[in-house]
DNA sequence: TTGAAAATGATAATGATTACTGTTATTATT
DNA sequence: AATAATAACAGTAATCATTATCATTTTCAA
């Protein structure tokens, strides 16, 4: 009946640890298969079912966040603060440094009858080269 | 080459009618299945695609809002600004009705170089029904 | 009424992610 | 160092939400 999660002790993973180097070294935010395609140049022989299971333990431990974006998720080696765009057109997301203040948080977490564990704010709309593209075609 | 969406003119539709009406009646953030099985009383034949075309289409016009949520979409008939909290462990998403300010947004405009059309706020956390599952289960 | 185009139902296809299985690597303990 | 327990792995099948296809029906302007 209980779902469980067995507790089990993380080992040692060569993999795993250049999953995290490699995203913490880029400034993007590349989606699992970006991971693969990128990480596959050191380990020719990696699967990407590893690459999906490292991502997710790494999303656990805190390592990485995993973005949110719709249809095929993306992951953010750069878990200090900061907000992100999300570009409706062709998917990219775009980080947002530029410090924003919330006020009214507090009230909001007494509307939830659960636990908050993290804000941010979520930007949408038309990247700049999508833009581009759309008034050549028009 | 260039992928012009070709610009259809709008029939009157039963369908998208009643699927705007159910998501408008309730105040829960159902996924295109949950509003299928309940369009189904009213139109017992109905096919899942159906649901599925017309609730993008109904985002396209603005009438209801897709909330980008993991996996499975929901979809939010309540198109007054306002923000939401997901639940990371069982999906939900709840309404955060408070008033929330946000102060520094014309920077993070001037930081993209799109066009921002939309901003909310985005509450992750734990709910008050699994809070309460967990602690039984501990 | 008629004809063009949108909407529909049924279902196949797609594509991202997860599950499974047999094998390999890690690590604590002899 | 050898052993044993189990986490991590590669390869691949399975899952599942969503989209595409296509033949038929409905809408609606002329």
């Amino acid at each position: 009946m209980l779902t469980e999660k067995k507790l089990t002790v993380q080992k040692h993973s060569d993999k795993r640890d250049a999953i995290l180097e490699n995203l913490r070294s880029r400034k993007d935010h590349p989606t699992a298969d970006m991971v693969y395609t990128s990480i596959r140049e050191e380990y020719p022989q990696i699967s990407l079912a590893t690459v999906y299971r490292n991502l997710a333990s790494l999303c656990e431990n805190g390592d990485i966040i995993a973005l949110g974006a719709k249809g095929r998720e993306r992951y953010d080696g750069n878990i200090s603060p900061h907000n992100h765009f999300f570009c409706l057109s062709c998917g990219e997301v775009e980080d947002i440094m530029s410090p924003i203040e919330i006020s009214g948080i507090c009230s909001a977490g007494k509307e939830v009858g659960g636990k908050i564990t993290s804000a941010s704010i979520v930007f949408r709309g038309i990247c700049g080269k999508c833009l581009e593209n759309k008034s050549k075609n028009n």
